[in-house]
DNA sequence: TCCTCCATGTAAACTGTTACATGATTTG
DNA sequence: CAAATCATGTAACAGTTTACATGGAGGA
């Protein structure tokens, strides 16, 4: 139920179309909540309908510039303070590791190493592209920069918790 | 589409009914893979028809055994060795983080101090259930150690990361 | 003119959640 | 005999993915 409030989130920031919106989530969003174009469009739709958005303008090519209203705001501020529940989160990788007795010693050994291995790759990826990122003072910079510091941390902490996986699963082997 | 092969790998523990199964979707894999009752008969079901189990006993009240297959055996194999592609995954967390800038700064450090305490709160309960865990040496249990020290550094970094954050911030808000 | 980018939408399939519905068996 | 537990299923709805379908505008 979130892709609402990411779409409500990019045009608080400034009007936009689909087209511009499927930009954002194809780059700073990426990493945090994807999206297709299908939803986005449907989504648009919808939230004009609920008032929460309006038509601020239309250009070539039948192109539609949504704003946000002050209802959209005001949804937007709500789900940003609203209380969190403690979520539990599905992960494939985890579930794998719950099976990974259905494996030889040596290929549970080598599907750990392969998670530590991704993991560090997504670190390099990620400092990669922090370093090409012209980070300014603007508030997307800012808040940009708290979620690469978290992913940094993920991605360390993934390939930290595989490697001693992978040995302690090597330690029970020569048992 | 891992649901199925959550199912795959209890069941190559040994038969169970879609009741003895959702046992094992609210405990040890309830942090990893929740599923509901729906899901898990309407899968039964399908797995079945697919050859991928088969009933292996009846019991009262209609209580239906199911075994694996060669052939489900071979699909978990496949799914636990198969190669894994740097998958990125949705977060609402870490969405607001990206639209704090619409919100006041301490109501953004309320946010993140909010989120440290999430994580710190699980962090606790899982310390609190592993000791409650009779941890044998049965498959699960060695599995299941390697995933509880997941959880542990995860809600850990978790914590750190958000503090940090809110700190930021918090020097920000300064200038 | 051709290619790329801009731009919007619909349809079908699948996964997951919540609620509804039913009834047998065991245990206190 | 009442309550808890065992046991299975269906229906409606929400969110996501993939594929399909169409066409205008601008630049080389």
């Amino acid at each position: 139920m979130s892709l609402r409030h990411a779409m409500l989130g990019l045009l608080a920031n400034e009007p936009a179309s689909g087209y511009d919106l499927m930009k954002g989530f194809e780059t700073s969003l990426s990493n945090v909540w994807p999206a297709t174009q299908s939803q986005v469009y449907g989504e648009l739709a919808k939230l004009a309908k609920a008032g929460l958005l309006e038509v601020s303008a239309e250009g070539p090519r039948g192109r539609k510039e949504y704003a946000i209203t002050s209802d959209g705001r005001m949804e937007l501020h709500r789900w940003l303070t609203e209380p969190q529940p403690d979520t539990p989160r599905r992960s494939d990788a985890l579930l794998r590791v719950f099976f990974l007795n259905h494996l030889t010693p040596l290929e549970a050994i080598t599907y750990l190493t392969g998670e530590a291995e991704r993991a560090s790759r997504q670190h390099e990826a990620l400092t990669e592209l922090e370093g090409r990122i012209d980070w300014g003072d603007d508030p997307l910079s800012v808040n940009g920069r708290l979620a690469f510091e978290y992913g940094l941390r993920f991605t360390a902490m993934r390939e930290e918790w595989a490697r001693w996986a992978a040995e302690e699963l090597d330690k029970t082997r020569g048992e």
